[in-house]
DNA sequence: CGGGATCCGCACGGATACTG
DNA sequence: CAGTATCCGTGCGGATCCCG
């Protein structure tokens, strides 16, 4: 049939990718934004909108400068996030997310907050009797 | 006045906790969630009921022992999962999610099913013209 | 302001061997 | 089967200096 649509047949490609298995590159994506900055960036632009590197900077307590310029290279070659820079003196760049991040973003901003919500049931179970 | 109860103040408690604070507790266990190990097995033991050892180690390929071990054992003292051990000949293990297992184990389940199912978008803009 | 480049400690994580 | 113990490489991540 002619309804054997591009998109089915990706559809059909997608069920096929399996992070269980070690070869499978959504593997590798997962170890990605399985990060602690991934998921702080990405909450952040995701309730912030664009935000300029200082910004990100205070926003995110304890980050260095090369792993969060390293967390944003990521996203931004993965398609996560876009980099605009604006020649200004001194230059202004603003980091935004794109569509495919703010799609991940619902997801990791579940995570932040099952971590806040939880907390005190976790510590809790930490040191009990 | 009487009505500001525990359960109140408890709640208040909760909306403090900010993972974007480096000193903040939420902010470890974040980075605890936040990992590729602890979201395969919680993803794991989501669908498929209990677990042993050996089934888990079969599961997620490539995992080595020490790093599967470890996983367990970090997620057992946050109270995510339970560890049962039977005095068979040999011993046998199973692992499963108690309650508050199950409330993150639906949105790491999401995280995975992110990666595998925008794969091949992020493929597409790694490598493009 | 928004990084790049470099040095470096150390802890994360893999491989192997051994145990109850 | 379900680990524990140990050795060990390496890359994560912080600190520092520099640049446009």
């Amino acid at each position: 049939m002619a309804t054997t649509t591009a998109a089915q047949r990706r559809a059909q490609a997608k069920a096929e990718y399996d992070a269980f298995l070690a070869a499978c590159p959504s593997r590798q994506l997962l170890d990605r934004i399985s990060d602690k900055w991934v998921t702080l960036v990405l909450c952040a632009l995701g309730a912030g909108g664009a935000m300029r590197y200082s910004e990100l900077s205070r926003k995110l307590a304890g980050v260095s400068q090369k792993m969060l310029t390293q967390t944003l290279r990521a996203l931004e070659s993965d398609g996560l996030i876009t980099r605009t820079v604006t020649p200004t003196v001194p230059v202004t760049v603003s980091y935004e997310l794109t569509r495919l991040g703010s799609s991940l973003h619902l997801t990791v901003r579940a995570l932040k907050s099952w971590a806040e919500a939880n907390m005190d049931e976790v510590l809790a179970r930490r040191s009990p009797g």
